[in-house]
RNA sequence: CCGGAGUUGGCCGAGCGGUCAAUGGCACCAGACUGUAAAUCUGUCGGGCUUCGCCCUACCCAAGUUCGAAUCUUGGACUCCGGACCA
């Protein structure tokens, strides 16, 4: 019999209603507890899978958040998969544009390092599964290759709406599209059917797509559709929050703006490996300003909070992976201090009580601290950096 | 298929035969100022030097015209944009 744990389920799922269904909690419920106890009927699991392109270094956007994502995932009694897409890679041209090189990074560098994240942040390795998208491609489902699933879901997907999803691609839509960039939707799709994955799972910003394969589930037959104990339904989706980048980038009425994080821009986000050198160095740099009660008006102070990169990160990642904040700093500056939440840190910050270098110095050590395995395993596997560097 | 436009340093973008290693903007880097960063100011900003100067490699690729080409000619590659065709 499986074991669900409801309430972290559906703290696991919120984005799925903010994002993707909003103000639609309660149909989102009931499918939650319809798949649960399908899943506990049959003994059949509830599956999730994360893809990722191979695109590039992983930045704690993409491994620890993923990871705390997928934690939470595993508590709930989900069973998680990382899927490594080759195939879109290629179509998007990564890397040098030759899928051995992208599989090769898949298989040395992207595969391990995201086991180490998920490590770091404390997942049950032994239920983590990696599946690559060069063996899932090849295998077949109740007879039924992956391009059989790909050629059935693809008849029912729209020009026009498989058009609106490829902002995912990173390619701007509106501009010239050649034709294989507009196979990366339906692929995701078939995916998602061809896995039989009830949860899917990305950053925020592919939700166009997770919304493209709810639709798409009802169309199917139901030799092809999702199912769980036999029982059609929609996959349920969720997405971790995106960090912001630590660069202030000028707006376009010249209030601040910080992008997210972008590895095609190295000084707006920390990779997971990064040396400790490099931790301190990109952090010190990192946009923050200090807060003046006296001057400021409630809603600047607020707004300043929302585009602060340091309190972001704290809020959305430290904090919430269980970790707490050691300050280490003299006494004149008001001596050492610990913050187990965010709410305490959030206070002394605006109270003006912790000092931004202070605040800075400490979460570039805690970083530090939580990823030295990630980098240890860099130093022991150098060549897994190989077409990357 | 026919016709037009374009390809310049990390990016955008000037230059249209010598004075161009190539104006300008952005980014990056360094320094000043702040107990962090930002903003602002200063310098740097293809590479190497024996650094008031010199050398090398550069303006999509190849060949050519010139004493001399990023700038002209020819060919090639790629990108964009029109039009035609639609029995």
């Amino acid at each position: 019999m499986n074991k669900y744990n409801l309430q972290k389920l559906k703290e696991a799922l919120e984005f799925n209603a903010v994002e993707v269904i909003p103000g639609q909690q309660e149909i989102l419920d009931k499918e939650l507890e319809f798949i649960i106890e399908k899943s506990q009927k049959s003994g059949e699991p509830i599956k999730h899978y994360i893809g990722f392109e191979i695109s590039g270094k992983i930045h704690i956007g993409t491994g620890i958040m993923s990871a705390l994502k997928i934690k939470k995932l595993q508590e709930a009694g989900v069973e998680c998969n990382i899927f490594l897409a080759d195939y879109h890679t290629w179509l998007n041209e990564k890397l040098d544009g030759k899928i051995e090189t992208i599989r090769s990074v898949a298989r040395n560098y992207f595969a391990p390092v995201m086991l180490e994240c998920c490590k770091v942040v404390g997942c049950d390795m032994k239920k983590l599964n990696i599946i690559f998208a060069e063996d899932l491609y090849e295998s077949s489902k109740n007879g039924q290759s992956f391009w059989n699933y790909d050629m059935v879901i693809s008849k029912k997907l729209s020009l026009s709406r498989v058009l609106k999803s490829i902002s995912i691609t990173g390619k701007e839509s509106g501009g010239e599209v050649d034709f294989g960039t507009l196979r990366y939707a339906p692929m995701q799709v078939s995916d998602c059917f061809f896995m039989g994955t009830h949860i899917v799972h990305a950053g925020m910003d592919q939700r166009k797509v997770h919304v493209l394969m709810r639709e798409t589930a009802p169309k199917l037959d139901y030799e092809f559709t999702l199912k769980i104990g036999g029982k059609p339904i929609k996959p349920l989706a969720t997405h971790h929050g995106l960090l912001l980048g630590m660069k202030k980038e000028s707006g376009a009425g010249g209030e601040v703006v910080l992008g997210k994080m972008s590895k095609s821009k190295p000084e707006t986000c920390v990779f997971v490996h990064d040396t400790p050198q490099d931790i301190e160095k990109k952090i010190k740099k990192a946009y923050c300003p200090l807060v003046d009660t006296a001057n400021q008006t409630t809603e600047e102070i607020e707004q300043e909070q929302k585009n602060n990169p340091m309190l972001n990160w704290l809020e959305i990642m430290i904090f919430p992976a269980g970790r707490e904040l050691r300050v280490i700093r003299p006494v004149t500056y008001g001596g050492d201090k610990t913050y187990s939440n965010y709410d305490d840190l959030k206070q002394d910050y605006f109270s003006g009580q912790l000092h931004p270098g202070d605040l800075k110095n400490a979460i570039a050590l805690n970083l530090i601290e939580w990823f030295e395995p990630i980098k240890d395993y860099i130093d022991n596997n150098p060549e897994s950096l190989k077409y990357l560097e």
